[in-house]
DNA sequence: CGGTTTCTCTGACTAGAGTCAGAGGTCATG
DNA sequence: CATGACCTCTGACTCTAGTCAGAGAAACCG
């Protein structure tokens, strides 16, 4: 079996696992559409934000959200801010529902936990987790775009706030590279599922470019995203024409540093105006 | 968050990544049940079986396949064998209209991994068959039984067949105990969805006992069935009041040796009748 | 050979999930 | 205060998935 097959194999025994797990934890009388819902509301929502988030049609929900107002499991009610907007909220019997639910799914997980050894259930876990952040990380997507949008300005800000967080002598936003100003380069955004979770940037018109603004989120480190977007920087720049890429870091940047060294960047001696830029690596590249 | 939070977090997760994967190449006017069905007619099958295999009723599969027919992708006929059973075939644009769910299929899963280095997909799928390996063992139910079932029998021939292959000197299936006659002590079943894949059984009235034909079925070893199975008689066997627990197994066995030595048995002088024992274990139980 | 069982098909239903087109209220704005 | 945008609700549908009861053909068994 090639590697697609093995991957989809395991999606097919981890969905047919999964749907005996649900099954035995949803079957009872709640429809699903209605129990998702009811974990949905948490502790009241609007009709809008649950519409969106759940992807439902407006009348499908007005509908769903009929069906557990006469079980008694939720009230209806105008939003205080905006009289065109409702609200919805867990009524005592709908908490209790929706803690019943909980529990029962919690025990047929706990039931699949059971029969294994404390070291079992620990290598499970980890497994799941490697999963997972490999799926993550391969669902994102990097795109070049402009440095001006909402998307990449937050990113690049939280570049800057995060720098001046951890450098002694703090950062000043100044330095960042102005918005609309890149012409010779190119502006990375990386997305999960729409949610802008890094960025980073090449610039430079010679042979000699230069990789700035790297940047992934705290919610998306781990996953090896730093590294596909220091080789996106690079392939995109090497089809430009560049030959030599450099990059300067912070001696304070020692994840950074580490991921530059094990990418091949090789030190060289500092000549580089910013004051942040302690160190600087080169690299060469191939198209 | 604790263990059973994590399970039920990844779970989300994976159905969530799932259900992408699944409605982009499923998304094509073929609804889930018709599709399923093009899948398991494969090189033609009677509907008896396809009934069994996939849990449908009599008239929705009747129903399913009047549909595939109408649109030509399959031919229902009479079985060749039996004038009451009917057998359906793929026809041509039904095999192609399979070739291309499957291709999609596969594109999708191809998508997902492309992003990843090779280093990065090994780790992925070395991921999901450890996962897949957990939660097969966690699934395997053990219960104490008859020994003259048809399952149980089963084991203990396949048992049988395999020590005679394994043994330099052959295996002769006498010395398996007599299907019925275990009156001190407790035979153990072993099922995967139903389908035996283990066995095992100690007997002995006084306070030391032997556990004797601890197999599992090929396709389940690697999980630590084997150490399930064992650890369970042992508690059984402590619950029924035996204190000390011994087996004898044979040298060529190096697999169980090693599994016994590392579940705290030690190796005492041999004394057994049986010409296999040629290695003695011995272990103290605690209840 | 006749009765019983097995298998398939048909018709009549049900429930869940979701879509679509308005109706009518609320809000912001010129 | 008129207008358009926005939000929710209702009624009328559709499609999928599945259940149930019974009819009719074929096979099996004594």
């Amino acid at each position: 079996m090639d590697q697609i097959e093995l991957v989809r194999d395991f999606n097919r025994f981890y969905t047919q696992r999964l749907g005996v797990l649900n099954d035995h934890y949803l079957g009872q009388g709640r429809p699903l559409g209605e129990a998702r819902l009811l974990f949905e509301i948490g502790d009241g929502a609007d009709l809008r934000e649950l519409r969106s988030r759940l992807g439902l049609d407006s009348g499908y929900l007005s509908r769903l959200l009929r069906s557990l107002g006469g079980d008694g499991l939720v009230a209806v009610g105008p939003s205080p801010s905006d009289g065109r907007v409702r609200t919805v909220t867990l009524t005592a019997a709908g908490r209790a529902e929706r803690a019943e639910l909980e529990a029962r799914s919690r025990d047929s997980v706990a039931g699949l936990l059971d029969p294994l050894t404390a070291e079992q259930r620990e290598r499970l876990l980890e497994a799941q987790a490697q999963v997972r952040r490999l799926m993550r990380l391969a669902t994102v997507t990097i795109d070049a775009g402009p440095d001006d949008t909402a998307s990449a300005r937050g990113c690049l800000q939280a570049y800057a706030q995060e720098l001046d967080l951890r450098f002694p002598e703090g950062y000043d936003p100044a330095t960042l590279i102005a918005p609309g100003t890149l012409t010779d380069g190119t502006f990375l955004l990386a997305r999960e599922d729409g949610r802008p979770v890094g960025c980073g940037l090449w610039q430079g018109s010679g042979p000699v470019a230069e990789i700035r603004h790297v940047w992934v989120s705290p919610d998306a480190r781990g996953l090896g995203l730093g590294r596909r977007l220091l080789t996106a920087l690079e392939q995109d720049a090497a089809a430009h024409g560049i030959t030599t890429i450099r990059l300067g870091t912070h001696s304070a940047l020692t994840e950074a540093i580490a991921l530059y060294r094990a990418s091949g960047y090789r030190e060289i001696p500092v000549d580089d105006p910013s004051p942040y830029n302690q160190l600087v690596f080169e690299k060469g590249l191939v198209l």
